[in-house]
DNA sequence: ACCCGGCTGTCGGGTTGCTGACGCTTTCTG
DNA sequence: CAGAAAGCGTCAGCAACCCGACAGCCGGGT
């Protein structure tokens, strides 16, 4: 991957968007490029870590896990789209693990690169806080999610947010059953059952291993809290 | 409250540390301070928000709530710290609700006056940065407690949590069984069960209103996931 | 001092969702 | 292309937990 395209990835993500090219170019000859495999890991939780990355290519999510491997499935990212940062800001330890859902190439920040950064690109750091918002957000709706939302409505939430705004009706996917028990942090069974329920009253229609939705409305509802 | 004990309240917060005196007094005579009484509330979730606050004295707690009543706690904050920032930085709706649980002053920062602020001062933007580690922190915490933790950890850990550094034993409390339920997302009654379950294992000792952290090693090992 | 409201402690019944098991189908991989 | 591995669909049994109810207790206000 030449200079070139690594500033265009950077140029893609929201945090390095909006700062002049021969800057970008600057830190794109800084950066290191990592490609990693299906299933390998990126970080895990509870580890120093000192750096930051973007996706470039592929999928990546990020998860913490238990003791006797049980996984809970935070988000999942596509590029464009930037992960690691939390740890970075103040060097403490990875709060989540990442893995690589399909082979992946990143692009690797180190922390005095950043922080570099920040203190030169007040746009920079005014995006980062933004980043560090959503993650906020997301993260206390999942809370919420867990706290008043039964199986069947986190799953109706997740398809929801696996399908996009497809419009109308949506689409077929890449995601396993046992994969969106881990998102909703529920069994793979009950999920499945989830999904039939929901299919027998027509809200989805699912066979196999995509879905589609078919009453958005009535999903939503499920989803509220 | 006059200016030199506004100046005061924000120097001991994480945030508004670490930069000059002189700044802090031109900050200090731009808040407004608002004082809310007991079960009152501060912000509301979902609604917009363009205001961050200091807590100068009293406690606070943040909170997501349900359609039909039910509410989750978040944190508890008393003085000093600092609640309302993830709206402030893209301007979007609260995340949160925010409620005094008891009589409480609050300072309060408005949106434009921090956005100076980080664009002048370097290292409110750095510990704006932490603050907001902090938080994904926590919260990516609770999710994983929620999803791993049965409620007997969960109560477990919230106790370790309340009781803080109360190094070998600790101390009496002023909450309820009820706020206890809405930290940890459980039934009153169940907490109530998992209450009298340590006490009779002897790893707390509990009566009344108050708890006593007996074996806090069994406490932290069941709240580990 | 007294009364009222909120809190605690405790039951029992009813759900929800987890566990383990198993056969079938689909998808990789050599 | 064949065998292995992974994923789907489904069931029965079981544990955790919620909900409604209620009796005693305590504390605070008038």
């Amino acid at each position: 991957m030449d200079l070139q395209k690594r500033a265009d990835v950077l140029a893609r993500t929201e945090l390095f968007q909006g700062i002049d090219g021969a800057t970008r170019r600057r830190i794109a000859g800084h950066v290191a490029v990592r490609v990693v495999e299906r299933g390998q890991c990126v970080f895990t939780q509870d580890q120093s870590g000192d750096g930051m990355y973007v996706l470039a290519e592929g999928a990546v999510k990020l998860y913490v896990s238990s003791r006797d491997g049980g996984i809970v499935e935070l988000v999942r990212h596509r590029p464009p789209a930037t992960f690691g940062e939390v740890a970075l800001l103040d060097g403490g330890p990875r709060s989540a693990s990442a893995e690589a859902t399909e082979r992946s190439v990143l692009l690797v920040v180190t922390r005095g690169e950043l922080l570099a950064l920040l203190r030169s690109e007040e746009r920079v750091a005014e995006a980062l806080l933004r980043t560090l918002g959503t993650i906020v957000r997301r993260t206390t709706r999942q809370v919420s999610d867990l706290a008043f939302l039964d199986l069947q409505g986190r799953v109706a939430r997740q398809l929801l947010v696996l399908a996009g705004n497809g419009n109308g009706v949506a689409l077929t996917r890449q995601v396993t059953q046992a994969e969106l028990a881990s998102m909703v942090s529920g069994a793979r069974q009950t999920v499945n059952q989830a999904l039939r329920s929901l299919e027998s009253r027509g809200y989805i229609r699912a066979g196999g291993r995509g879905f589609e939705i078919v009453d958005r409305e009535r999903l939503e509802q499920l989803a509220e809290r």
